[in-house]
DNA sequence: ATTACACGCGATGGATG
DNA sequence: ATCCATCGCGTGT
């Protein structure tokens, strides 16, 4: 294909929109687009773009005066669109960055309401056109050859002044370009080496004198050339994506500081431009970095976004969980060590290891199926491909354009947070070892209530507008029949969703389910404009109805509800009865359950019933626990015994298997303990002998607790729990050795209880305390199930005891 | 660079007697 | 010595 167009020459083309960037130039705001499409990287250039905020009309006066006092410049637009309230709004329209940001500081200081004045121009563009990640697009062609430095290779990419934008249906994923980077270097973060792989290239760029060793290495003689080397090879691959692990707050905050370092202006960009990073508010170790044209994205923070979840995210960890292997297990001070030694003395070892990480992390994306996942999301929101969260924004891209549309302006965010609205119905549990209980599930419950009972933020406005025969809702809230959104969007994704999972296109499944789901959450945030405790009671109390009539039937029809927690009904079969009975009884159930919420919602409400339950599961034996030292049915946690293809399979919700600040020895107890009550074994020798073994050391390695430290070490003030205490002791004896602190930002700590209490575990110095785990790990979880059968731990315990 | 609330449990540390 | 409110964490949905 040809790179280098004529000037002024009409194309058109799709493509997925990959970065969006604001420039600023003689005093006019355009809009730079980058997008991947099958020809190659592409960049549109939007016509001039005027900033705009809205005002209420009736406040013409006082912010003509107060714009005026400001020196700014603006125009002025009477519109037919209103607030919420029903007031009439004008815009506001800005030529530059700098009018538009003191227009609203000046409004800020007289108090006047803004709307709308936090959407960035860049995605109102998008948005309200309807454009979710891909674009058609057509324009005119402008010739950037002479504009490239002569150090460039010949990947010019294609340039347009855009004449128009277009929605694509479809959802084609792009086959993007990603290229894998790590870097090595010492413990004061001098560069050694760096790694690129991708499917069709492999790297390592090392610092040092020209030796023996495979072709793939580069030897350079310094740190300067190394990153001149660097940006050479990013040229010449032309990746859209880096990706990496820790690749944005580790590996380029390193590599923009050492160029800064060495004089070197980092170009990373597809026009050379430079790589840009910007701290996260309050956060000072974590940020962002913006290259035109290409984009980091970080493998931690994209497995989290797609509902990964892995005791450790460390790449080892991650590596032998997904891809089952990985490298060596290391220390972290030893791997410094190693690092340091193999850079002197052993180059090639050091390149070797370099390029192994990349490549794992780039199995590991491929593996999970990440960058689709990611295209997806932004394909059903409009948010950028590495944006994390992002519910808020993804729910306003989706719902703005058609409020507008509708003749309103979106309302402002509460001021202080907005009023809490009750959650989930959780009920009172019926404590005991069950046989035969079947779980019944609402699929989706709250997308299917906002789709039933047309939950909206329109259509709550509407609805309170004396309308005929609106729907009811909670605390006084009413809904139109016809005027809403938000109902038809979900319906939209269901159909979509539903379709997914025909096709097994899990990744598009689950992305919509996500959407889906965040829904009612954002409604009930503060942190929403639309947030209306109105809008998420009426979510949430529908919720608590349905839970309650549906357990009323149940119990009618002759069967015991023992538990239920938002959108799941736990029925009790009492009685000898066959796993073919147990099938029979619990889908008739769900027949009789869906087909009266289908009648009572046609009669009374003269609506579609999107409520759906489901006959999930049958547990043949079940375990509903008491609160510890209490005869009171526990909540949020249970175990069960079901039956799967795969044989039997035990689960456990909330109890200590599943925390992951329980320890190993507590887990596995419970765990053969559990299974042994649910086989009617006896279970007294089993507890006897872990004890005795516990005592005497056979357990030692499963003795260890590792706990979160959720904030810096300094601010635990109110209160010192063991894993702080460890945590300090262990950074004390960092500090005194002279080595690195680890705990004081936040992480993990894995630490022993001894005879002189908590103990960091790479500093262990006292004996065990034997008698803490008995009593603090094995006891309690005796004590959970041994009076269900009939046994007193103490009984069981005490023999044992007495011969110490 | 703003989805929610409900819940249990162990440990802590001050209050209580 | 015991009680109790609170803290801190992790979990379920």
């Amino acid at each position: 294909m040809t790179k280098v167009l004529p000037h002024n020459e009409p194309i058109e083309g799709e493509g997925f929109i990959l970065t969006r960037h604001r420039r600023e130039s003689m005093g006019r705001v355009y809009l730079e687009y980058w997008l991947v499409t099958p020809e190659g990287p592409v960049k549109l250039i939007t016509p001039a773009q005027r900033e705009v905020f809205f005002i209420r009309q009736e406040d013409r006066n006082l912010v003509e005066q107060s714009l005026k006092h400001a020196r700014v410049r603006y125009e002025y637009k009477d519109l037919a669109l209103r607030d919420f309230d029903q007031a009439p709004v004008a815009a506001l329209y800005f030529h530059t960055g700098k009018d538009y940001y003191d227009a609203k500081r000046a409004l800020a200081a007289s108090a006047i309401t803004k709307y709308e004045d936090d959407v960035r121009l860049t995605e109102r563009f998008l948005m309200e056109r309807f454009i979710y990640g891909n674009t058609q697009f057509s324009g005119m062609s402008i010739s950037s050859s002479n504009r490239q430095p002569p150090s460039s290779n010949n990947n010019n990419p294609i340039s347009l002044q855009v004449t128009k934008l277009k929605p694509v249906s479809g959802h084609t994923i792009p086959d993007f370009r990603s290229l894998s980077v790590d870097l090595e270097c010492s413990d004061k973060g001098a560069l050694y080496s760096i790694g690129m792989t991708s499917k069709d290239f492999q790297r390592v760029i090392m610092i040092g004198e020209q030796q023996e060793g495979p072709n793939w290495i580069q030897w350079v003689p310094n740190e300067k050339a190394l990153l001149f080397a660097f940006i050479a090879s990013v040229n010449e691959f032309d990746p859209d994506i880096f990706i990496g692990w820790n690749v944005i707050n580790f590996d380029f905050r390193l590599l923009i500081k050492r160029a800064k370092l060495q004089g070197i202006s980092l170009s990373l960009g597809r026009g050379h431009q430079l790589i840009q990073w910007r701290n996260r508010s309050n956060e000072v170790n974590q940020g962002f970095v913006t290259i035109p044209g290409r984009l980091v994205i970080d493998g931690i923070d994209a497995l989290k976004s797609a509902t990964y979840y892995f005791e450790s995210f460390s790449l080892e960890f991650v590596s032998q969980q997904l891809l089952g292997k990985g490298k060596k297990t290391e220390d972290v001070d030893n791997r410094m060590q190693a690092i340091n030694h193999d850079f002197k003395y052993n180059k090639v070892k050091l390149a070797e290891y370099n390029l192994q990480d990349c490549q794992l992390v780039l199995e590991i994306f491929d593996q999970t199926n990440l960058l689709a996942f990611l295209a997806l999301r932004s394909q059903l929101t409009g948010l950028e491909l590495d944006r994390q969260g992002g519910s808020v924004a993804a729910f306003l891209n989706l719902y703005l354009p058609k409020l507008h549309r509708a003749g309103y302006v979106s309302p402002n965010r509460p001021e202080n947070g907005g009023l809490a609205s009750p959650g989930g119905y959780v009920m009172r549990s019926k404590p005991g070892l069950y046989q035969h209980v079947l779980v019944l599930d609402f699929k989706s419950l709250y997308p299917s209530i906002i789709r039933t009972f047309k939950i909206d933020p329109l259509g709550l406005i509407e609805g309170l507008k004396q309308q005929d025969d609106p729907i009811p809702g909670y605390k006084g809230a009413c809904f139109s029949r016809d005027q809403h959104f938000l109902p038809d969007i979900i319906t939209t994704l269901w159909k979509q969703r539903d379709e997914a999972k025909k096709t097994k296109d899990a990744a598009r499944s689950q992305a919509i389910k996500i959407l889906m789901n965040s829904f009612y959450g954002v409604l009930g945030s503060g942190g929403c404009p639309f947030y209306d405790p109105r809008l998420a009671s009426s979510i949430t109390l529908r919720g608590h109805e349905i839970m309650k009539a549906t357990a009323q039937w149940i119990t009618e029809a002759g069967y015991e509800v023992i538990y239920g927690d938002t959108d799941s009904t736990f029925v009790w079969l009492d009685g000898h009865y066959s796993d073919e009975d147990a099938l029979e009884i619990g889908k008739s159930l769900q027949e009789m359950i869906n087909q009266r919420w289908h009648q009572i919602i046609a009669d009374e409400y003269k609506l579609d019933c999107a409520l759906e339950i489901e006959f999930e599961t049958h547990f043949k034996r079940f375990l509903m626990p008491t609160i510890r030292g209490s005869e009171m049915g526990s909540k949020k946690r249970y175990a069960g015994l079901k039956t799967t293809t795969n044989g039997e399979e035990l689960v456990f919700k909330g109890l200590e298997t599943v925390r992951s600040d329980w320890t190993a020895l507590a887990k596995t107890f419970q765990t053969k303990l559990y299974s042994m009550v649910f086989s009617d074994q006896d279970v007294g020798e089993y507890i006897r002998s872990i004890i005795s073994d516990t005592r005497s050391g056979h357990y030692d390695q499963g003795l260890v607790y590792k706990k979160r430290l959720r904030r810096p070490l300094d601010q635990y003030v109110k209160n010192v729990p063991p894993h702080v205490k460890a945590a300090r002791l262990a950074d004390q004896i960092n500090e005194s050795e002279g080595k690195t602190l680890r705990y004081q930002r936040k992480g993990v700590i894995a630490y022993v209880m001894t005879r002189s209490g908590p103990e960091p575990l790479e500093y262990l110095s006292s004996p065990i305390d034997y008698d803490h785990y008995i009593e603090k790990q094995i006891r309690p979880i005796a004590e959970g199930i041994l009076p269900f059968i009939d046994c007193s731990y103490e009984e069981i315990a005490s023999p044992q005891m007495s011969l110490f």
